[in-house]
DNA sequence: TGCCAGGCCCTCTTTAGGGCCTT
């Protein structure tokens, strides 16, 4: 298998697109992979302490009905850092999981030492001949089987981690690598779009 | 009151703007 380390592959559901603007998490979704087989999982539902707008409830298909009987942001979040320890961490589009976890975290005084890597930032140098990259069409892109269910953190967390070894395995198979190290996915994800098929054959020769 | 993201990436670029992604 293609990936060397254990990671943490997760997708947070929110009340809006910024936590800066007072956004919260409302649903936790996260796969754990070790050497390319899930081990472990982690869903929930959280309650931000406030409604969401309609957009959000027919978007994510949560409701506020079922956010009141939920687990507070900080009981599940609590839960969350213990399951996700150190690992290294994925997620497509990860900067806004990452924004997402910083700030739930960082309300109940908790922290982690992970790294992030991006699928998203991965899949737009790997396939760069999909129509876009958004999860759903790198899902039908890459022949994935899908039921459709887009937009739970679950659902979504288990096809970014489809999504993810398929990128891995398409760098194995066009560039020689194999148990390839989280660091160099996290190096893929800055090497400039343009140079990066020069940048994988480098990594292939001197691997 | 009125506003409301941020990072990546391309190009008609760098003294900038707009589309792509995430909810």
């Amino acid at each position: 298998m293609a990936q060397a380390d254990t990671i943490v592959v997760l997708d947070f559901e929110t009340t809006g697109l910024s936590p800066d603007n007072g956004d919260r998490a409302i649903e936790i979704g996260a796969v754990k992979l070790e050497r390319g087989e899930v081990v472990d999982r982690f869903q929930a539902l959280m309650n931000p302490g406030r409604s969401v707008t309609a957009f959000i409830e027919d978007y994510t298909g949560i409701s506020n009905t079922m956010l009141a009987e939920a687990d507070s942001c900080a009981e599940v979040m609590d839960r969350f850092a213990d399951f996700i320890q150190d690992y290294n961490l994925v997620a497509h589009n990860a900067s806004f999981d990452q924004r997402f976890l910083d700030a739930e975290l960082s309300r109940i005084s908790r922290s982690y030492n992970g790294q992030f890597s991006c699928s998203l930032l991965a899949a737009r140098r790997v396939f760069q001949q999909a129509p876009n990259h958004k999860l759903g069409t790198l899902v039908n892109y890459t022949n994935i089987p899908s039921s459709g269910d887009f937009h739970r953190a679950l659902y979504d967390s288990e096809m970014t981690v489809k999504v993810w070894l398929k990128i891995l395995e398409a760098i194995e198979q066009q560039y020689g690598l194999s148990d390839i190290p989280f660091s160099l996915l996290q190096k893929l994800n800055k090497t400039p779009k343009k140079s990066i098929h020069q940048w994988l054959l480098r990594q292939g020769e001197s691997a």
